[in-house]
DNA sequence: CGAGATTACTTTACGTCGTAAGGAGTCGCA
DNA sequence: TGCGACTCCTTACGACGTAAAGTAATCTCG
């Protein structure tokens, strides 16, 4: 399931988005629950059961139905974005620029990375409409503000900043799957490629010839540490060297602004 | 609904991904369809309906019931397999390096970049357990033998191979969800974003000064193609120049193994 | 204090999905 | 001729998000 946000009622669902949580009284019996708890209860079990999550487990979780969370939240799509403008409020409002942007981004991007390993469902809330939370707001800002200061001027930064977001989504969506892929398939990323390749080699037995170029890419391989499974070693490696290159291509443009 | 691939029997799998069509004398009434034709099927239904089409709808093509197809194909994860290696079929075996690497692998993104276009549910297939097939491996020798040609190491060469993909997926899966979202809706770029902004600045009226590098970064636009809806001209734009940039830092690396 | 409005939450139900199970009809081969 | 393999169908199950309607609790107002 992919979710686009704000789908619903504009007002409503910023409303939800921005509030500050204002007790009126009201009549009817006390409420039980809150947004808050919701929100906090549907973050707990999709770390567990990932975007496939259901209204009914959240419920569950907080001893009611599905339907009693309707009271307090318009729908799925609506407590999604919820659950994404709480997660956001993890990472910090702002970076030190004393050693410069680089360090500054390369913190950012890990720091990112780790949000989402805590959480991979956000990867799968889409970006396109994004989240007008206060906290998605605020990690954009936090990355924007670290690259302002390359002063590189604004139609640059956009396609850095994009290229950024992309490259750690991407590195972290490719963990999250795996993980995802050997819990639920209760096959470790090591029996899963080894029994493919066997059955591959089987049935294609030139494969090392029609794909050479495959072969040089796959050299030179050591593991980053040793106990992590195969495919996110392979992720993490990615994660550095590729976020490396990265950042040389922003010097680069970086230094051709400086002496023009 | 995110796909992992080859979940099932990996043999049934990779000969279906593998097979030349055999047409053997069997018993029984004949085929009225065949793999091929239920993936072809598959991919135009998925075009219009993305990654949630059904199989019932697949099945309704092809003038048959969803469950006429399981005579053919194990289940829903490996037909999307194959619909994901016959679209990789779609792009270029291999890219003249005459001018270089640079312009090879500029012109494979913008090859894969069309195909997200074309095809917009293969950003939805995982990609840490690849799909692996015989259109799989081509895409990924065709764009290793490019890099090849930079004289890197592996290592540093996966890291740029990955970082390429994430990007250029990334990039992809902003402009289907954009349109994803309009087409769901039927709330235009332009319309979404006026209504919200309009309601966020009510409730939020010291936004600007609270994001105040979220501001640079808005500047110095303009549009790269009017015809384009509002989101969709951004990504285009951002393709362009984050790409410009991570190039940019490969030329950097290659650089600096060419004169150590 | 009692009536009516409003709220929190439940039960039931609908239409969607992937696919398991079993049956009907068709064909090749003994 | 009949057996077994095969294609395709109908039916059914348990999941999902959520609409609709009902029950009970708590407020405000007279």
């Amino acid at each position: 399931m992919v979710v686009y946000a704000g789908q619903g009622d504009p007002r409503r669902s910023i409303e939800l988005l921005w509030r500050g949580s204002a007790a009126e009284k009201r009549p009817g019996p006390k409420p039980g629950l809150s947004v808050d708890a919701i929100v906090e209860a549907g973050i707990a079990v999709a770390d567990e059961q990932g975007m496939a999550f259901s209204m009914r487990a959240v419920g569950e979780r907080l001893g009611r139905t599905a339907m009693a969370l309707y009271t307090y939240v318009p729908g799925k799509n609506e407590l999604v974005d919820l659950m994404y403008d709480r997660t956001m409020a993890e990472l910090p409002a702002s970076y030190p620029l004393d050693d410069g942007w680089r360090p500054a981004v390369t913190r950012w991007a890990h720091d990112m990375w780790e949000c989402y390993g805590r959480h991979p469902w956000v990867l799968q809330v889409s970006q396109a409409r994004p989240v007008l939370g206060p906290h998605e707001f605020g990690v954009t800002e936090s990355l924007a503000a670290i690259l302002v200061s390359t002063g590189l001027p604004g139609r640059q930064l956009r396609g850095i900043a994009g290229a950024l977001n992309y490259f750690v989504r991407g590195a972290a969506q490719t963990v999250a799957e795996a993980r995802a892929a050997s819990g639920a398939t209760g096959e470790a990323d090591e029996e899963w490629w080894y029994a493919r390749s066997a059955v591959l080699l089987e049935i294609e037995p030139d494969l090392a010839e029609k794909y050479p170029a495959l072969h040089v890419l796959e050299s030179d391989r050591e593991p980053v540490d040793p106990e992590l499974p195969y495919l996110e070693n392979d992720a993490v490696e990615n994660f550095r060297n590729g976020l490396r290159v990265l950042l040389d291509g922003v010097e680069a443009s970086a230094a051709a602004v400086a002496k023009p």
